[in-house]
DNA sequence: AAATTAGGATGTTATGAAGCATATAGTAGA
DNA sequence: TCTACTATATGCTTCATAACATCCTAATTT
């Protein structure tokens, strides 16, 4: 399952990038890189899947994960991509239940495992790490209603252009105003909430009104102002 | 606003029937006690604005509220509904943000409002405090991500039957099965995600086919493993 | 009792989006 | 390079559901 291949470099194995770990004391930061572990997966691998006992969160030092659920005839719904600087995992350990989503590598990545125990030592020693925990999830949940809300309201163009918007905001762009990030059409319409399809067919329309661009999975960006307009925002 | 109405009783002031609550020190219960200010407030009263500014969350000791967000052209989408035992507001007051829900009373209520520095008080003094307030955040979004997947993937007639089954579980039933909170046909449409109409005509049928009986506002469960087949589960 | 209002019910129509079929283009493997 | 496979593209058809238009019912007010 959990398919390591060669070995994390220094940089893959460094936390300090990580707000959630800046208030530690440098006994608690020492002991967290003690217990953690870095390892790289490729493209493809399965990091958890849904309904997996989990053994500690992960923390993305590199590269893209695609977290997402499986819902009728297994059908993903993608929930969320985490990146750089992120952490996963960290729901389902908190609430002490099994794993909801599955997360999937999409672009060659590096995590560092946190045991639970050391969640759980974070948390008694140090009121500065929960709080900050706290603020993660609750923007979290925050994303979560706002994303039912466009869901349950909005057309699937409206939130097809709203996804558009919304992973130039969370991924690099080149110097081209291209989107860093490769997805499948599949998988904007697993975000989305709708049929492949329906996202060709949409992204053609946003193409052809010169909204965006388009070179196999690579998206540039046209006209962020009529995109927005699009979007309903 | 915040129209309240007669005295609270001794009952709607008391808060040890909260776990939130139940592993705090004699001393820290009582800063609490003495902290906290409640109100009843009659059905109708909004409690929290969208886009307000919250000084503090309530817990609910009486009575129903419901919460949700506006959409388009001001449609509701109802995110959930707090009742005895619950707190609400603490989301966006834990993530300072501006709230992004709005609370309206929909049975007549009990709330008691702890204030800001209270909460942080409790946050830095007592880490199961902080821990038992991770877990209901992680639960509350395991639910918002559940639901964004039937939203996406489920029809409107199995989101329905959902709900439906939904509102049985987090309320009472009488000793004929009938559900005692009475809600709209508006405001089940907008915790579905659909049209009034569509909740109407949908409502006929299941009870066509014996799965509910209707009288007014009032439904009674006949059927629950046939709704539960309807509702993909 | 008349008047007002909000909620509920129902028929009709319009349409967004899914589903299916098929064609083409990339991409990876042997 | 051939092969196989997966992703993308596009037309056509079907269907669920939204939107509109009334009409009805019950509760509340005057």
């Amino acid at each position: 399952m959990r398919s390591a291949i060669k070995r994390p470099s220094e940089e893959d194995s460094n936390l300090t990038g990580f707000q959630l770990f800046n208030k530690l004391t440098k006994e608690e930061f020492n002991r967290l890189n003690y217990e953690k572990t870095c390892s790289l997966y490729k493209k493809g691998t399965i990091i958890y899947r849904e309904g997996s006992r989990l053994t500690g969160f992960f923390c993305v030092t590199r590269g893209i994960v695609k977290i997402f659920k499986t819902g009728i005839d297994g059908k993903e719904q993608i929930i969320r991509f985490a990146k750089k600087g992120e952490i996963i995992a960290y729901r389902s350990l908190l609430s002490q239940e099994l794993a909801c989503t599955t997360a999937k590598v999409i672009d060659e990545a590096a995590l560092c495992h946190v045991p639970y125990q050391t969640l759980l030592f974070l948390i008694q020693n140090n009121w500065q790490f929960s709080h900050h925990m706290l603020q993660i999830v609750c923007r979290e949940l925050r994303e979560a209603n706002d994303y039912i809300t466009d869901i349950a309201q909005k057309t699937v163009r409206e939130r097809l252009a709203e996804v558009l918007l919304l992973l130039k905001d969370n991924f690099d762009l080149d110097n081209q105003n291209t989107l860093q990030i490769s997805l499948t059409r599949e998988e904007l319409a697993n975000m989305v909430g709708t049929a492949t399809e329906s996202v060709i067919r949409l992204l053609s329309e946003f193409k052809n009104d010169k909204m965006i661009e388009l070179q196999g999975r690579k998206i540039k960006f046209l006209d962020i102002p009529t995109l927005t307009r699009v979007a309903n925002l």
